[in-house]
DNA sequence: GTTTATATAACATTGATATATATAACAATG
DNA sequence: CATTGTTATATATATCAATGTTATATAAAC
């Protein structure tokens, strides 16, 4: 099924999944945790809504890990934002993680296909 | 990007993928913990893996919850089998977070593509 | 006073780790 | 033959760290 027998990543991408859309978006666009909200339900299509309380919380402790670094900035209007970026380390976990994705993508996709047979309305 | 705007699955499947894997499987034949173990490695081409600890955890808080049904059966070696089947709610579980999934799968290719742009080797 | 923006304590869920128990089959030993 | 030890099969559970949610608080700018 999958090309490769061994899997390097030391933890389930899909047990911090919110995690890697961050990195994601943020190895682009560096931004603030506000902003992050709308992007990430925008690219979702309303499926993966984020309250404010999960996403700094998720945020500051991906910094404390050495994921993420921040800066103040001031922003057009209202208060100071903290920006974002990924950090070497943090690419680095985004690359293994995403490397496990794409092994499992056969059987992300054999769930798409039982869904379709079985349950399909 | 999806073609539906709300989102009835309670829960993120990505967290609970496993018990999803599970379910999917015993949805077609219904089996034991340890047989689980093997299937589930073979299925993702060992990247997969679980502990015993970790399947019989799971299997017994998801018969807790409703999702799996279990009896006893003799094998035709060692000691005998607690044998799992999907529970009606456990069909309704795995259907919401199935379709959940589905509508995900856009955003799930778009980190494999960015995989392929930014990181493949 | 509404919108924008961040923060955090407390919590439930999840799966991993480590460890323990028990049965059946089989070979070796006495 | 009977016993012993070993291996493979099979289940169980206490404890733990990681994860994301909930609820709540704070404050600046307009």
């Amino acid at each position: 099924m999958c090309n490769q027998n061994s899997c390097e990543c030391w933890q389930y991408p899909e047990r911090s999944w919110i995690q890697f859309l961050i990195l994601r978006v943020l190895y682009e666009t560096p931004t603030y945790g506000y902003q992050l909200l709308s992007e990430i339900d925008e690219r979702s299509c309303g499926c993966h809504k984020l309250e404010p309380g999960s996403i700094y919380t998720v945020l500051r402790r991906m910094e404390e890990k050495g994921l993420l670094a921040s800066t103040w900035e001031k922003g057009d209007a209202g208060p100071d934002r903290r920006v974002y970026t990924v950090t070497e380390k943090g690419a680095g976990f985004l690359k293994a993680g995403l490397s496990t994705m794409v092994r499992r993508k056969q059987l992300f996709d054999d769930l798409i296909g039982f869904y379709e047979r079985r349950f399909k309305p």
